[in-house]
RNA sequence: GGACCGGUAGUUCAGCUGGUUAGAAUGCCGGCCUGUCACGCCGGAGGUCGCGGGUUCGAGUCCCGUCCGGUCCGCCA
C-alpha cells in the first residue's frame, strides 16, 4: 500500500509512521548507520537505519543503488546541523523501522545525476533516463499542459472526437507512412499526416466545435523539432471567422501559460503580415526577442557600379538588404569568416560588411572592402536607414530574395544568440495574410503554402486563375520565440472554389475525384463555413520546459534516422507476415543490427 | 540526397607532429570511518580504441570505405 510519495513528506508528518516506495538514489554508510536516499517522481527522502533494529539493518546492508524498496518508519526532525538545504525534504528524515526489498537492480548503465550522458545511451535505456527528475518534470509539465488545453476547450463547448489512424494516402504534402492491407492485395493505408479532412467532414456533420490531441505521422527527415510521429492539438470550428478563432486560441494559450507556468502572455498577441515578417526578419516565424532587423537597400543600390549589389537590386526577384549588429565592430576577422561560412549554408555567395568606427566622418569613419564601390550618397543612406552607431557592424545580403531572406534571417537569429541579444520572456506572434501558393521550380507548378483546403481571400478569388502568385489565403500561423507552434486557416467550404484551387495546383478533374472525391461530395451537402488550427504540442511543451529538442518532451522518441534505440524498431518481419500482406522483398533484408 | 561534429574502461572524457605496458574522473567491488547527504581515506577489478580495409618496421593517432549518434541544408501540403 502506497500512502505517500517520498518527495511529499514534510514537517506535517513529524512523529507519524509512514510508508513510502521508491528507488535507492544513493546508499551511504557512516557512523554505524546506513543512509538511504529514496527517490520517486516527487523527490528525494532520506531514510536512516541504525543497528538498534538488527534484522532490518541487515537488510539495509544489502541495498544497492536503484533497488526498489518499500520503507516504513517514523518521520523525525534531523539533528541540529545535519539539515540538507538542497533537498525539499531536507529538514526531516525517516527513521527506518521496516524495509522490504521489492526488487534488486543491476548497476545502472549510467549515473542518474550525470547530466552529460550521450543521447544514444539515454535512448537505449530510456526507462532509466526517464527516472531523472528533469525528465519526470518535463513529462509532468506535458501532462499539465494537455489537461489545461482540454479544460479550456471543454469549457468552450468543444467535443473530443477521434479520427482514423488507418486512412488514405495523400498525394500532396509529406511522405506517408504506409500500412499494407492484408484483405486488399496491393492496397495500402496511410497513417495520417494530420486529421485535416476528417475534421472538415465533422464540420459538415454539424459537430461545430471539435478538438483532438492526436498523433500525426510524416515520413520526412528529422530535426531537433521534428519527429516522424508527433502530437498535434487539432481544432476545427464552424461559423466563426478567423478573428474569433485567433482570439479564442490566444485566450486558451494565455490560460495555459497562466495556470501551468504562472506567466502572463500579451493580450492580444501582436499580428504581422507574412510580407512584413519576410521584409523585417527574413522569416515567416520571426523570433521577436532578438532586436535586429533587416533593412531594404534595393532602391539605392540599382545604380551602383558594384554588380554584386546592383544586379539583385535591379532584379524583380532579387533583394538587397542590410543587417546592423550593434557593437559588431568587436567581431574578429575569424568570426566574420565563420558567419560568411554560416550564410553559405543558405546559398549566400558571400557576406559583405561595413565596420562603423565613426558616423560623423562619413566614408573616412568606415572600414570595408566594398566601400570603394559605393558613392557617398549611398553610404549616407545606409548609415541613416540602419541607424548605425560607432562600433557597429553592418552586414549585407544581395541575391535572389529567397536567398537573402533565408541567409540574413538565419544570421539574425545566430547573431542574437551568439551576442547575447536574445531578450528574456515570451513573444507570441500571429503571422497572417499568406500567399496561397508558391512556385515550385522543380515541379514547374504552383504548390500550396499551407494546404490545398485553405480558403483564398474572398477578394482574391479571381486571382486563382489570373494571377495565382498574388492570391492570398485566409491562413494564420502562430509563432512563439521563433518557433512555429501552430498554423491554421479558414477552409474552402464551396465545392466550386475547391475545384478551382485543385486546378490552380495542377490537379486535374480525374485526380481530384480519385483522391478527394469524398471531400468534394461532402462540400455539396451543406458544408458550413469553417476554419481551425493545429498546434504542435511537442514544440509548445519544449518551449515551456526550456528543452532544446522535442525528443526531451517525448517519452520514447526516435533517432535522426527514425529508429527506436530501445526496441530496435524498425525491424525485419517474418516471411509469413510478408506473404499475408502480399509483399515480396526484392533483396534479402540486411542482417539484424548489432545491439 | 548533401555538409559538418562526434564514436577510446559501465559512464564522461584526455591521449600532441604515428613509437614500445592506452590514462584521469566518476561509477562498480572489497576494507576502514560514530550524522552522511558530490562524505572522506586505502586497495582492487574493469579496454576488440565503433567496424572493415589500406599506408608503415610500427596505427587509438594518417588514408579509404562503412555503421551508429547529433546539428544543419534539401525535404517537412
Amino acid at each position: 500500500m502506497r500512502t505517500h510519495y517520498c518527495g511529499e513528506i514534510n514537517e506535517s508528518h513529524l512523529d507519524q509512521e509512514i510508508t513510502v516506495c521508491g528507488w535507492v538514489h544513493r546508499r551511504r554508510d557512516h557512523g554505524g548507520v546506513i543512509f538511504i536516499d529514496l527517490r520517486d517522481r516527487e523527490g528525494l527522502l532520506q531514510v536512516v537505519y541504525d543497528p538498534d533494529t538488527p534484522e532490518v539493518f541487515a537488510t539495509a546492508e544489502r541495498v544497492r543503488n536503484e533497488f526498489v524498496l518499500r520503507v516504513s518508519g517514523r518521520v523525525r526532525r534531523r539533528p541540529q546541523g545535519t539539515e540538507n538545504p538542497n533537498l525539499a525534504t531536507g529538514q526531516i528524515e525517516v527513521l527506518g523501522l521496516n524495509l522490504e526489498i521489492l526488487n534488486a537492480s543491476e548497476t545502472p548503465p549510467f549515473q542518474l545525476d550525470d547530466e552529460d550522458v550521450s543521447e544514444e545511451h539515454r535512448l537505449r535505456y530510456r526507462y532509466i533516463d526517464l527516472r531523472r527528475p528533469e525528465m519526470l518534470q518535463r513529462l509532468q509539465l506535458r501532462s499539465q499542459v494537455a489537461i489545461e488545453l482540454r479544460k479550456y476547450l471543454d469549457q468552450h463547448g468543444f467535443l473530443d472526437i477521434e479520427t482514423p489512424m488507418l486512412t488514405k494516402a495523400t498525394p500532396e504534402g509529406a511522405r506517408d507512412y504506409l500500412v499494407p492491407s492484408r484483405t486488399h492485395e496491393g492496397s495500402f493505408f496511410a497513417l495520417p499526416q494530420s486529421p485535416q479532412l476528417f475534421k472538415q467532414l465533422l464540420m459538415v456533420s454539424g459537430l461545430d466545435r471539435y478538438y483532438q490531441i492526436v498523433r500525426c505521422f510524416r515520413d520526412e527527415d528529422l530535426r531537433a523539432d521534428r519527429q516522424p510521429e508527433f502530437t498535434q492539438l487539432d481544432i476545427e470550428t464552424s461559423f466563426l471567422d478567423e478573428d474569433t478563432i485567433m482570439s479564442m486560441m490566444e485566450e486558451m494559450l494565455r490560460q495555459v501559460f497562466a495556470h501551468v507556468l504562472e506567466v502572463p502572455l500579451h493580450d492580444p498577441f501582436p499580428r504581422m503580415t507574412y510580407a512584413e515578417a519576410m521584409s523585417r526578419y527574413g522569416s515567416d516565424k520571426p523570433d521577436l526577442r532578438i532586436p535586429l532587423e533587416l533593412v531594404d537597400l534595393g532602391d539605392v543600390m540599382q545604380a551602383v557600379e558594384f554588380k554584386v549589389f546592383s544586379g539583385p537590386a535591379r532584379d524583380p526577384q532579387g533583394r538587397v538588404a542590410a543587417l546592423r549588429l550593434p557593437k559588431g565592430g568587436e567581431l574578429t576577422r575569424k568570426e566574420i569568416d565563420d558567419y560568411t561560412a554560416y550564410v553559405a549554408i543558405y546559398g549566400a555567395r558571400g557576406l559583405a560588411y561595413i565596420k562603423v568606427n565613426d558616423t560623423a566622418k562619413g566614408r573616412e569613419g568606415l572600414q570595408s572592402p566594398i566601400l570603394k564601390f559605393l558613392p557617398d550618397d549611398v553610404i549616407a543612406t545606409i548609415l541613416q536607414r540602419t541607424a548605425a552607431e560607432a562600433g557597429d557592424l553592418i552586414f549585407f545580403g544581395a541575391d535572389k530574395t529567397r536567398v537573402v531572406n533565408e541567409s540574413l534571417g538565419a544570421l539574425r537569429v545566430k547573431l542574437g544568440h551568439d551576442r547575447g541579444l536574445v531578450e528574456y520572456g515570451w513573444r507570441p506572434l500571429w503571422v497572417v495574410d499568406f500567399p496561397m501558393f508558391e512556385w515550385d521550380e522543380d515541379a514547374g507548378r504552383w504548390i500550396s503554402l499551407h494546404h490545398p483546403f485553405t480558403s483564398p481571400k474572398e477578394e482574391h478569388l479571381e486571382l486563382l486563375e489570373s494571377d495565382p502568385g498574388n492570391c492570398h489565403s485566409r491562413a494564420y500561423d502562430i509563432v512563439l520565440n521563433g518557433t512555429e507552434i501552430g498554423g491554421g486557416s479558414m477552409r474552402i467550404y464551396r465545392e466550386t472554389v475547391q475545384r478551382k484551387v485543385f486546378k490552380a495546383l495542377g490537379i486535374d478533374e480525374q485526380e481530384a475525384q480519385d483522391k478527394f472525391g469524398f471531400l468534394l461530395d461532402a462540400l455539396r451537402f451543406g458544408c458550413p463555413p469553417h476554419g481551425g488550427i493545429a498546434f504542435g504540442l511537442d514544440r509548445l511543451v519544449m518551449l515551456m520546459s526550456g528543452a532544446q529538442s522535442i525528443r526531451d518532451v517525448m517519452a520514447f522518441p526516435k533517432t535522426q534516422t527514425a529508429a527506436c534505440l530501445l526496441t530496435q524498431a524498425p525491424s525485419n518481419v517474418s516471411e509469413a507476415q510478408l506473404r499475408e500482406l502480399h509483399i515480396k522483398l526484392r533483396k534479402k533484408p540486411v542482417s539484424e543490427k548489432k545491439q
